[in-house]
DNA sequence: CGTCTATTTGAATGTACTCAAAAGCGGTGG
DNA sequence: CCACCGCTTTTGAGTACATTCAAATAGACG
């Protein structure tokens, strides 16, 4: 699998040398998923970092009565997985899981961490990334808390303008905190102000 | 003021020799802040890491209609400020206000620095700080997308059994994402049904 | 074609909000 | 000490937002 989309989404927060860059190529392992299929489960420990080349992921929890609740959903040039998990080694609190078929380049957890010694820049842009993730968070929170669901809807949709395409409705309600069929409802009802 | 609370709460997570901890010690800057001051105002960059030693404080964000929400509320033995912000020095996206007089021993991005190299272990302190962040914002995603005001409401007053008598109802309305009409006859027909 | 799941629709209900007004409470000045 | 001010909390009526339950329809897949 070519991982030049990976370098250049590396090339963005920090500069590699030709040799830095063909020796953290020379960690990465691919792997393929088939739609439906699992990257991660609850409770097992993360031990890779997986970058998404082609494809696209949902992570979510499960509450007591089963239903899942969408914690983020991932695409192409995103890391998919239980960062937590895999920086402290424990129990992953959500699940990932492949929504498409998904090629994936991994960084295995022991490899990172030569990595990390042999070109430390890593270590930079791997707490980047934590840090975009937490403030994505953080952005997530501010919209449950002031927003109806059709104003979350409205800018979700412009947000990730490929969600209706590649998620089902279903998800996408389990991401708003909503009902799958009042966001039927509120669909026909925008339909109706703004048929596009 | 005296540091040695905040030494416990760092030796929780890793042991300082008595050098370090008295280097460590000499860096920080003691403040108090009286109830209803801003330790940060959205828009600002946060230049110090602030621990908490006496007092309570929130830090929220507010919307266009100029409502607040509460993303936290921070007791003794936190740390406070936007994370973020210190690590990126770029704008807050949030404030930090005292609700009560406040007692803070703090830390600036500087000398942080500095403590960095001269006692690296400090890296992996700030780190965890910043994992528990993320995953207790996890939390907070996933009991905003899972439960009623009703149940958020009663596992708030028993993660924070201090809240009652520390936060305004106003403030717990904000952080909960209800309105304060709204707690209030909650709160009336939970007394009705358990009457403690 | 049948089966399984996702989506749509509608009625009844519950949850939470808005608006408006009253009651409570701490502080301040006369 | 009391009256008044500003702010929080309570209460109620009416309404909007969102859910549950039930059933119909549409799509995907073997």
């Amino acid at each position: 699998m070519d991982p030049s989309l990976l370098l250049s989404n590396i090339s963005r927060q920090i500069t590699l040398t030709e040799e830095e860059a063909s020796y953290f190529t020379s960690l990465l392992k691919t792997r393929t998923l088939d739609a439906g299929a699992y990257l991660l489960r609850e409770g097992e420990v993360c031990r890779h970092q997986s970058f998404i080349v082609r494809g696209c992921m949902k992570t979510y929890q499960t509450d007591e009565e089963g239903s899942e609740h969408i914690l983020d959903f991932l695409i192409e040039e995103w890391w998919a997985d239980d960062l937590y998990s895999f920086l402290t080694a424990t129990a992953a609190t959500q699940t990932t899981r492949a929504i498409e078929e998904t090629n994936l380049l991994q960084v295995s957890h022991s490899d990172l961490q030569l990595l990390y010694v042999r070109v430390p820049k890593f270590e930079r842009f791997f707490r980047i990334l934590f840090q975009n993730a937490y403030i994505a968070q953080k952005r997530h929170i501010h919209s449950l808390l002031s927003t109806t669901a059709e104003e979350r809807y409205i800018r979700f949709c412009q947000l990730k303008p490929y969600a209706e395409e590649r998620f089902s409705q279903k998800d996408i309600a389990a991401y708003l905190g909503v009902t799958r069929q009042f966001l039927s409802t509120l669909r026909k009802k925008l339909r109706q102000v703004n048929p596009d």
